[in-house]
DNA sequence: CGCAATTAGTTTCCTAGTAGACAAATTCTG
DNA sequence: CAGAATTTGTCTACTAGGAAACTAATTGCG
């Protein structure tokens, strides 16, 4: 009954791998997406979906391949996405008759709701899910890995 | 909406998202995994096998099912990873006496030789792994990994 | 001791994600 | 304009990784 699955933990010599900047990325991504996972267990959504919900609900008329590349989701992947939230009714898709290669996606009305009871969830799970860390650690955390990404690190879109 | 934000270069607004940890997370990773798949190119090597080769070395005779609790990686995974490599002849796998369950790893001479034709290359890319970040952001990056994920730290115990 | 519970590893089946070929629409070039 | 090159999304086939059932060995408890 005691799940704590208590492990005869020998010590384990990382090397040089406990301060491999991939290695720590991986864990830590491994972590947060643990912590998603355990903050939306009712909803039975994954990350990704969450923030196709989001850019989508941000960018309306958003193409599928600049959503795509926005996300480092590959295209054929997002295609698959794309079709299952389709098929769940909670996207639509146009194709614009200035270049009717394209698809432009936008949330139906079904989607909005949807992203409306998801996106609580998912708040109270940003709000704590750098939790061993203090909030100037969040931050700088934060901002270096932005500035690792070569993202802009304001919260001013100007 | 009828306005088309939708050309190809249009600015995507990332919203919450932009500053989900998780998020940020995701996209550090799978850039950094880039940088090693380009750092590595001539061997034709995964992350996944580098930190096992790296680990058992410094760990011979460790368990199958450390390892993987170390690496987190998922003990049916690292069952067919080892059964791999074996295969591969690069690690040896021996049930111990006392434990007729388990299975010790350790390197064979050609798992050694082949580590030490890889581990350059990987010296190398973590060398300028982080690029785009000073060598103090470097630091402070790994350091709030490390206590984001409670690792000891080796150097600044806090 | 003998039997239940636990542990280590494996196997099977399934999902997420990728690579690369492909088709259609568009743009570029002469 | 015709035809090549590029872009956009899709399809097929494959790999990585995970959940859960399973085998075998060990431990715990009467």
């Amino acid at each position: 009954m005691a799940d704590g699955a208590k492990t005869p933990d020998a010590p384990v010599d990382l090397g040089a791998l406990g301060e491999s900047l991939g290695f720590l990325l991986r864990l830590a991504q491994l972590r947060a997406f643990e912590g998603f996972f355990e903050a939306m267990g009712d909803h039975d959504v994954r990350p990704g979906e969450v923030s196709v919900l989001m850019l989508i609900a941000r960018n309306p008329g958003l193409r599928q391949g600049v959503l795509a590349r926005h996300l480092s989701i590959k295209r054929a992947h997002m295609a698959k996405m794309v079709a299952q939230m389709e098929r769940s009714g909670w996207i639509d898709r146009r194709v614009p008759d200035d270049d009717r290669r394209a698809v432009e996606l936008s949330l139906t009305e079904a989607g909005r709701k949807y992203l409306s009871q998801v996106q609580p969830a998912f708040d109270t799970h940003e709000a704590d899910a750098a939790r061993p860390l203090s909030p100037q650690d969040e931050a700088t955390l934060k901002r270096l890995l932005k500035r690792y990404l070569s993202l802009p690190n304001g919260k001013d879109p100007t």
